[in-house]
DNA sequence: GGTGCTTGCTAATGCGCTTGAGTGTCAAGA
DNA sequence: TCTTGACACTCAAGCGCATTAGCAAGCACC
């Protein structure tokens, strides 16, 4: 039989009301900043909570319909694929960074797939769990816009472009087409003209706009030979799509990668093959971290904060859940940090 | 103004007692499979709560008592020293797979520090926001088990050693001391005789597990030349003990380093200095994950599922939050994986 | 034909908090 | 002096659910 220990009782407002000699609504007034009562007693009752160290219920504050307290996140990806991945820990911790200082929860939950991400916003809505969302990985025809929407549930798309058809939502992005175009500069500059883009989901929001931007720089300057590939962001798959474009007949002299990890994964292809990078290759990488100063070459990539990104988009769902308008914010452009892995291209 | 749709109103069990012509007892009877109602009236309830998509209120059953189904799980690092780690996210996948079956939540936190964390615990349990805690990375002198144990907060401390001080918390663990024992069984039986090992942080639990095992089984072995050295966990830290420690008088033939992210760094800052792996120096990883397979030569590593360590600790919480008694669980001792960074020490 | 028991349901209470509707008091204005 | 009305506070209802007590009907049993 294990015998539990006697369970320490939480304090409630009763006990506060009991020892400052109140009723239990002088002391939601008085703990709220609502008018009603005195300083005297304010300050008194503040007092007592404190000693007894008393925190509002969330399930009480929620019933009495103040909302849950806590904000939700989903990420939809299947268990096992959740590789080497610094990005989201630190958008994370960022959104955190936001929340606490309100002291606001956030659910976190992994689903197999957008659909099931669906699943989870209904659940949660219904459950009256969270009082908005953050959504990641926008997609073409996303559904979830739309879903967010009929529940009225406040949230805000990361990395998604400005979407006139939901404006109930807001968003924050970065420019993607304005940090590709700066890319280009760069290795045009250096003489590259055969670019491969090596990007991540072809579903993406993001990557589609990449894609896009880089076909319509290589067209400006006239530019055949540029193209771009999407995978499924995995190592293996940016290896294998290294090799087969590299073992082409007129192989490109500069490879952008969607991702930091696929670009360590590409490098160590490239020079399996026997390209030297940069003398033979320039690589770009496209998100930095600690895994781009971990190779050699260090890796050339394109920085920016990920901490204050999920700061940001935070902010905006805390404006939003105040009443606010909805709002399309846009993040500094992506930096292209150079490093050892971008370099003149091979003449000829 | 933005003018906010009409938000879709929640069902309620009061909605499904009028549909159903039942008053709000007998669903309540009839929804959480209790006696009470007959079968007919049982069906006919859960048909109509179907319909109209209705899911309990988590707020209203966590202050009606039956806890807040929500479990919580702190990260005690600083924001932004979270870099890449793929050990957590998979942790959690695991986790959060064995929760869904139940509909528990689970409530995320990065907090700075340890006494940061201690007081996120608190403040979860004073707002009865969480059922239990996950709590990871279990620390010499740890004030965490005492707390949970004080507040009568169910919690599973992940990657500790079994702990007789606190009876109430359950423990899953990894035999650290039986894989850093095989280890060193690889690295003598390939001639090595000094071994460095570039350990995590010093009040680390399993840091010291493993620091006083490879000492235990470097005296059982007569090896003199064995030693560990504390770091951060940085990839920087990891770079600068490994030069450090090869540009010694007599350097070692062999490194163990605590996680991938410190042996990949370190593997190239061994290059660097001339050292040819595996020709001059075996490296093993403890903690494998894709990185290293994107580095050459392929790393060595001590495998395990981190997923399956994630599901272990949720199901025994659960089991806790049953009203089971606290048990101290054994997951496999981690596999070493044999790569292209280990081989036969120089002879001389 | 009353007692006792089960079955299938309703009514009422409480969880901790918010809030709108009072209540009593004191000072200023008519 | 009587009315307002601001002020400081109390009362009571209600949020959605679980749960206990109660209650009527049906059945068995001696």
């Amino acid at each position: 039989m294990p015998t539990r220990r006697s369970p320490a009782r939480r304090p409630t407002m009763k006990d506060i009301a009991r020892r400052a000699g109140v009723s239990e609504s002088a002391v939601s007034f008085a703990l709220n900043d609502r008018p009603g009562v005195s300083e005297a007693t304010r300050a008194r009752v503040r007092r007592v909570a404190e000693q007894l160290g008393w925190r509002p219920s969330t399930a009480a504050r929620a019933l009495s319909g103040e909302g849950a307290a806590t904000v939700g996140f989903v990420l939809a990806r299947p268990a096992h694929t959740l590789g080497v991945d610094s990005f989201f820990l630190q958008l994370v911790s960022g959104i955190q960074e936001v929340l606490a200082e309100r002291h606001l929860g956030l659910l976190f939950q992994v689903a197999e797939d957008v659909a099931d991400e669906c699943a989870v916003y209904r659940r949660w809505w219904a459950e009256h769990r969270v009082d908005g969302v953050l959504v990641v990985d926008p997609r073409a025809d996303d559904p979830r816009p739309g879903l967010l929407d009929e529940l009225g549930l406040p949230a805000v798309v990361i990395g998604g472009a400005p979407d006139e058809r939901h404006p109930g939502l807001s968003t924050v992005w970065a420019d993607d087409a304005g940090a590709m175009a700066s890319v280009v500069d760069e290795l045009t500059a250096l003489g590259h003209r055969r670019i491969v883009h090596i990007a991540g989901l072809p579903d993406l929001a993001h990557t589609r706009r990449r894609i896009a931007t880089l076909r319509a720089e290589a067209e400006r300057r006239g530019l055949a030979e540029v193209e771009s590939v999407t995978t499924d962001y995995s190592d293996a798959e940016a290896a294998a799509v290294t090799r087969e474009v590299l073992r082409g007949r007129t192989p490109p002299t500069a490879l952008v990668y969607d991702s930091d990890v696929m670009a360590v994964a590409g490098v160590a292809a490239a020079s399996e093959l026997g390209f030297s990078v940069p003398a033979d290759l320039s690589v770009v990488a496209w998100e930095d971290s600690a895994l781009c100063r971990m190779v050699k070459p260090w890796l050339s990539a394109l920085s920016r904060d990920s901490v204050e990104f999920g700061s940001t988009a935070a902010r905006e769902l805390l404006a939003l859940l105040d009443g606010g308008a909805a709002r399309t914010v846009r993040v500094p452009v992506p930096r292209l940090i150079d490093r050892d892995s971008t370099g003149p291209a091979r003449s000829g």
